[in-house]
DNA sequence: TGTAGATGCGCACACGTGTGCATTTGAGGA
DNA sequence: TCCTCAAATGCACACGTGTGCGCATCTACA
């Protein structure tokens, strides 16, 4: 006969907290599992009226995949794992935006594991491992090489945002932070000031550095011939609390910077609060500020803030393009590095 | 023998992609795989020594459970829905990291789904399903109740965070709007303010009006002896940009009112912005201004905004313990309402 | 030594999907 | 009518884990 491939087992009748499963729709629309699984996939060779009826038949049932099995057998998850730490980074949260819109547009699901404590990072990255993600992206901490062997192991792709890229096997996304610290100083000295800072965290980290570098090198023939000077500055966070504080004690001293450029914009946000507020000093005639971002809040009108812009929307497409080229296609990898253009943003504070 | 219990098809040598599984484990250390499955999930009648012996082939091998085919095994997954947009709103996303923090302390992870367009709403909660979610944390948009019998019927627990609450079946988690509204209408009155205002989306959100409503409650007395006005408000937009543009409308009129009232705190900074820049007002003489949330900015000098604030961190730890009630215990479900104080912040704009 | 109970462990099935291979069906030609 | 070829579809296994049930081993006691 036919009709008793089906084991009568598990019929599924009653509307228990089950799930409708193919299994369902294939007795309902009189073919065999594997059918279905053909008709919702699209490969294989099934006549179009086959077709119709499956579909039909399972939308009419409320048919909804089951991405664990389907990831099980797969052995790969459509999950993409996002490594970040410290929601308190408005530019983070507003690339995190963007790359969670990203990895949804190109069909995967981002699974946010939040490293606030370092130490905790490889465990972390572990876990993700437990999920069978499709790739990784990292965007906060640094991994160690061992961990990065785990994931070459497993073939998984990695790619790391804003990093110093010594991962071995993972892509690398920058903005172009030696741009952006040689526009920074172009906006200072054109500003006519003489004595510039460069305010980060103290200790720093990669991106910070190497903008910090950048500005340095295209003072440098300024400071040779003694028409500027130059001083380091530090902050204890990255934030506007650490903008502020420094900038207390930086511009109460007597030889005080007259402009400063600032690793990221919150804190020069901080800074400007300091010096306006508490200093009474005017910005941008006593003191010109440069930013690192353009968060929003640098565009508002209690800040105007001039800043060097790098795209999050930017910078989230091309992490996710990369991260396609090895989820989709073939397996290889690459130790690519990938730069986003920035662009000066003209306000007043400087 | 004895020996011979596993078939010796999938030795798995060779370093590939592929991970240790528990058979791997078990051949290892010479048990059977329901043995090591025993010795992880720690229930079970195991002796001491063959546990440590597992336990210590596991680490050594580098075991990592395959969450996938534990979820697939138990029918449903550690995951947690996120359903969430519009990561431009601050307090939002700081509400959403110490939700996420909260959901990894549980042992559970965090599966974010931005919901941008509301028509993608339904599709989106449905795609949840597809991942056997453990539970799921609405805080953007409004489930319809046909999708709430989905999750009704698979028995999967559902938090509405800041909604109306209209969802069968549902929790909901609120700050307290009427406590808030009540809050900002004595401040503005203590400031001997006159003619008030309530200025949100228009349109608005259910928080919004609830916000609003609370406030005419408040002021109800002082409106019928004719010694208070009140004009209701409305922006284009819940952020910086929409408090700006209808700042520079309403307080251009001859009457305009000089205490307002903002459902958000970002409406409030850019009303304060135009009031200061663009219109010459001072804050708080000619117009004291109270916001809602308390996000960091209006604790930045250059604000120093007065508001209702409302613990993100309180919020999240209330709606995980709202979750955990469901998803760990036994089933059972029930539309039970949590409120959260909120609070009076005084600063310089009121 | 025989029996009962307790303890430790292995067998085998289930979970829902994808897919290689075999089987069936139909059409067309000799 | 029989054979061939191709298209369509069913069978059965694999993925890795959890767990009910039964078997083996051991101890205690008559």
């Amino acid at each position: 006969m036919g009709d008793e491939q089906q084991r009568p087992d598990k019929i599924n009748t009653s509307p228990d907290h089950r799930g409708v499963t193919s299994a369902d729709v294939a007795r309902e629309a009189g073919v065999a599992r594997s059918t279905v699984s053909r008709c919702l996939s699209g490969d294989g060779r099934i006549s179009e009226e086959t077709r119709q009826r499956v579909l039909e038949t399972a939308e009419r049932l409320g048919y909804q995949i089951n991405q664990i099995a389907r990831s099980m057998n797969r052995r790969k998850s459509d999950l993409v794992g996002l490594v970040t730490s410290g929601l308190q980074d408005p530019f983070r949260v507003q690339f995190l935006h963007h790359l969670i819109s990203a990895i949804q547009k190109i069909g995967y699901r981002p699974l946010v594991i939040d490293v606030s404590e370092p130490e905790h990072m490889s465990r972390s990255m572990l876990h993700l491992l437990q999920y069978q993600v499709a790739g990784v992206v990292v965007t906060s901490g640094s991994p160690s090489p061992e961990i990065g062997q785990h994931f070459i192991r497993r073939n998984v792709p990695v790619v790391l945002v804003n990093r110093a890229g010594l991962l071995e096997g993972a892509d690398v996304v920058n903005c172009d932070n030696e741009a952006g610290g040689r526009l920074a100083a172009e906006a200072l000295l054109a500003a006519g000031k003489h004595h510039l800072g460069f305010l980060n965290m103290s200790g720093g980290t990669y991106s910070g550095n190497a903008r910090g570098e950048a500005f340095v090198a295209a003072i440098a023939p300024r400071l040779a011939s003694g028409e500027v000077r130059f001083t380091p500055l530090g902050c204890r966070s990255a934030d506007y609390d650490g903008g502020f504080q420094a900038g207390l004690e930086i511009l109460g001293r007597p030889d005080a910077p007259d402009g400063i450029f600032c690793g990221k914009d919150h804190i020069a946000l901080g800074l400007m609060d300091a010096a306006r507020f508490e200093l009474g000093l005017k910005v941008p005639q006593d003191l010109a500020v440069v930013g690192f971002d353009d968060i929003t809040a640098s565009s508002q009108r209690a800040y105007d803030l001039t800043t060097i812009r790098q795209s999050a929307q930017d910078l989230a497409e091309l992490t996710v393009s990369r991260l396609a080229r090895f989820m989709t296609g073939p397996d290889g990898r690459g130790m690519k590095r990938a730069v986003l253009p920035v662009e000066l943003i003209r306000r007043t504070s400087a």
